[in-house]
DNA sequence: AATGTAGTCAACCGCAGGCAT
DNA sequence: CATGCCTGCGGTTGACTACAT
């Protein structure tokens, strides 16, 4: 953003200056984030000359100044893992939000709130979230049982996790690749369904935190053309119109499924 | 044209966990 | 082990914008 937004007025209190950020206040912190990396963010204010708490600075950088951010609005891919990711985990906006690069928790949690917390689609994405979680119990079950099979043939399962990923929490760990999986259809509500890399789901359930699951569902869904996994965000807008033409449902429907009665390939 | 309302987004607040001392 | 500091997270607020009446 150029310049200061002219909303709110600046504040000071004790000594902490409040409210919007001018353009020289920015060029201040990415400046000293060049220099001296990101963290320390109480030292900001005196090595940077800024008079803004590290708090405040350091979401100034996450939110607005990360050279890595998108600006696009968010695409109809995006929101179907934002929707998927939040069936599994909730309001946890910082982990839905590292499965999509250049998105902020901030900027995910604004489009939830503004598209999916109030009006028609709670009650669906209740009822279709409590569906895909039994869904995925009873994967985890399979899961489970096929381990111990493999087990006796010492045999790697499919969709377990090979690798690991460091930049999470406790999680999980990643699995490495899934190309040319089968997909599975996942019920919804009133018989619509997404349909799933199968690789993707067991990813998906069994280690939630990795982001090569997400590689995966991007996989399945540039996939129309059976690509096998541009990453995460890299082209999505470009399969946007003709994905949400051929299925004729994008976000709206997908949760006003009510007599629907459809199906449609998410990914 | 004026007013009201909903949507959007940047920023703040309080809390919790991790880590160093 | 206890304490304090730092960082990150989720919830919430408030101002601007766009659209509807």
């Amino acid at each position: 953003m150029e310049g200061p937004l002219v909303w709110g007025r600046q504040e000071e209190v004790d000594g902490w200056r409040k409210g919007p950020w001018t353009s020289q206040e920015d060029k201040l912190l990415v400046n000293h984030v060049r220099q001296h990396g990101e963290g320390r963010w109480n030292s900001v204010s005196k090595l940077a000359g800024l008079k803004r708490s590290g708090k405040s600075c350091r979401l100034r950088w996450v939110n607005y100044l990360r050279p890595d951010l998108k600006r696009e609005k968010i695409t109809p891919q995006e929101e179907s893992i934002i929707v998927q990711l939040h069936a599994l985990w909730g309001n946890r906006w910082s982990t839905i939000a590292r499965r999509l690069p250049g998105r902020t928790d901030n900027e995910i949690k604004n489009y939830w709130r503004t598209h999916f917390k109030k009006g028609k689609p709670s009650k669906n994405i209740e009822r279709a979230r409590a569906r895909f979680l039994k869904q995925r119990q009873e994967m985890m079950q399979q899961q489970q049982q096929s381990l111990g099979q493999l087990d006796e043939d010492g045999d790697q399962p499919r969709g377990t996790c090979t690798g690991t990923t460091a930049d999470d929490d406790d999680r999980g760990s990643a699995t490495g690749d899934a190309c040319a999986a089968p997909t599975t259809t996942v019920a919804t509500e009133a018989g619509a369904d997404l349909i799933m890399h199968d690789d993707a789901m067991v990813d998906c359930f069994m280690c939630p935190m990795s982001c090569d699951d997400l590689l995966v569902l991007h996989g399945a869904a540039g996939g129309q053309g059976g690509g096998t996994g541009s990453c995460c965000g890299s082209t999505a807008s470009d399969e946007y119109g003709s994905s949400e033409e051929d299925c004729g449902a994008t976000w709206g429907s997908l949760w006003n499924l009510d007599g629907a009665g459809e199906v449609c390939t998410l990914w």
